[in-house]
DNA sequence: GGAGTTGGCTAATGATATTAGCTTTACGGC
DNA sequence: GCCGTAAAGCTAATATCATTAGCCAACTCC
């Protein structure tokens, strides 16, 4: 039997793909062992099972968003960061529909790399909310506050839950704006 | 064999007791059986399969939530409305960490039961944004903003997205209190 | 009290995940 | 070049779950 030469990136890079393709849902070992070519038992050479695959696939899609929501928000200030990171966090959902669902995967302490990118994507919306002045509990307050919106709004929009899609643009664009006002005069924590 | 008297009603019953102990993913045809006292094929007698379970135990859950976010609102306007809505929300969630997950599975247009439920829940919502003077297009895009907030903190908390509970408990009051002002001034929609 | 409906059962099939253990490939050192 | 070994693939076996088929006993209703 010829040699496939995969490895662990290989094979989480294919479930990233395969995710992509048939929902994350759908996304299983025979699947992802047939796609390769392989037989099933054969990628635990290179993963631990389905939770670690899944996990390692955690890792690879929040790095992922965690870049994008930085390069969206590099150079810009205030509400212009705000809108742009915020159309870059439901572009990712929207290219990357079987990836997305991973990225709310808690990252597990042992993986540095997975640590690293849940920094790192928190970092880029903490980062948005130094335009509005946010420090301290205020600020993890907001980036909660802005987590929830987005990632809400992203997550009821996959599941369906919204009606036409040209009305759902609009709700999101009113959804930040929202947020825009929000974060401009964030109410005073009374404790 | 002693007929256990099972129906429809008792097995989905059973099934939102049983999530709320195992956990929505864990909840199993299988364990399910089990718990009712009967061997798993019998349960076909009384729903279709997993699929027909999960919609029906949706049903059922959002008609709970529903009625709940209703009373919660009732008698109250404004902010006053908004924050024991929000509250009762969240506690929902935290009271049925199982069940609320089957919440946000998109009524099925062919059990006029869910559908009612999803009316009843969504306009809960819609019936608080009144307060706020609300209205058209505008109403719409506020109401999927206020799902979004809370769907994505309630979902992000349950994962173990957020740290401390007593911070995570400022950090809600925060979003309602934050929502409440982006709902007293809502942007100006351009198109 | 019997006929029919219905709620339970067992058995069989097919996905999926996991573990064990075997074989063979590739590669590095001599 | 050869050989030893680690690693990458395989098959086989086991367990869990969902589903379908078909059987039988228990209620119900006349």
């Amino acid at each position: 039997m010829p040699r496939v030469g995969l490895n662990q990136q290989t094979v989480v890079r294919e479930a990233a793909r395969l995710a992509d393709e048939v929902g994350y849902q759908q996304l299983t070992l025979a699947a992802l062992a047939g796609r390769l070519g392989v037989a099933l038992p054969s990628l635990y050479k290179h993963v631990r099972g389905a939770d670690a695959l899944a996990q390692k696939l955690s890792a690879l899609v929040t790095a992922e968003l965690a870049t994008e929501l930085t390069a969206a928000a590099a150079g810009r200030a205030g509400g212009d960061a705000l809108r742009a990171m915020a159309d870059a966090y439901r572009d990712y959902a929207h290219r990357h529909p079987g990836r997305y669902p991973a990225t709310q995967q808690v990252p597990d302490p042992t993986d540095p790399e997975h640590v690293e990118a849940g920094e790192r994507a928190v970092g880029a919306i903490f980062a948005v909310l130094r335009g509005y002045e946010l420090t301290g509990e205020d600020a993890v307050d907001a980036t909660r506050a802005l987590r929830s919106a987005l990632h809400g709004f992203v997550s009821l929009e996959a599941a369906g839950g919204f009606g036409l899609p040209r009305e759902v643009d609009r709700s999101y664009h009113q959804l930040v704006a929202s947020m825009d006002i929000s974060l401009r005069s964030w109410p005073a924590s009374d404790r």
